[in-house]
DNA sequence: GCTCAATATTAGCTTTAACTAATATAGATT
DNA sequence: AATCTATATTAGTTAAAGCTAATATTGAGC
């Protein structure tokens, strides 16, 4: 592969890791895998406050990880991007399967 | 799963990934995945000076993803993990295949 | 229109990651 | 043993990420 595009890629699969490379947004996606999750839902299930739960929300809502729902005052967030889905999977294995 | 056990996993997982989240060492794995390379070898193909690849090659030991061979002067890096081994494809699927 | 519940944002501080520059080690060669 | 080549380490600086605390926004219900 010609150097400037392999540093390019290399920048860009970076940048997509660190979004992916925090425990609070990781729990969080493991989460949406099961299915649609409003921020109170999230809430019960990571141990985190609300402003900093809301803080991750945002980053992944730019780095369109995920996507919203808002129903009243309620926003229902669900999993949006299919590469995550793929690499929460695999972690999954690495890190949570029981065997 | 138990929320203490939730806790501790996402944190390994987080450690993972953040070992991984570098452009550079991206691109030494990326070229490990190839096979076996020399420090001077891998300089040929990643854009960074010495010091710079030796302080990540360094990184990527002691998370034991590469493991090393020595011959005379020479040091051989090879990948190590296989759980590298599959994120890799996975992430080259994502950002470097041409279609 | 006021109040409450749900969610988001901002500012300030602290910690961690990465770079640069300089230097050190270790094996090979003369 | 002196020198060269290959590789590693260390100290110092800068930049980016994450937290806390405070506050703002938005929709619902009275």
């Amino acid at each position: 592969m010609d150097p400037t595009q392999m540093l390019s890629r290399s920048e860009e699969a970076e940048q997509f890791l660190k979004q992916l490379s925090n425990k609070t947004r990781l729990m969080v996606l493991c989460s949406l895998l099961e299915g649609e999750r409003s921020v109170t839902e999230l809430l019960d299930d990571v141990p985190v406050t609300q402003p900093v739960l809301s803080q991750h929300l945002a980053l992944l809502r730019e780095a369109e990880f995920v996507a919203t729902r808002r129903s009243g005052q309620t926003i229902y967030y669900r999993l949006a991007d299919n590469r995550i889905i793929q690499i929460m999977n695999l972690l999954y294995g690495f890190f949570c399967a029981d065997n």
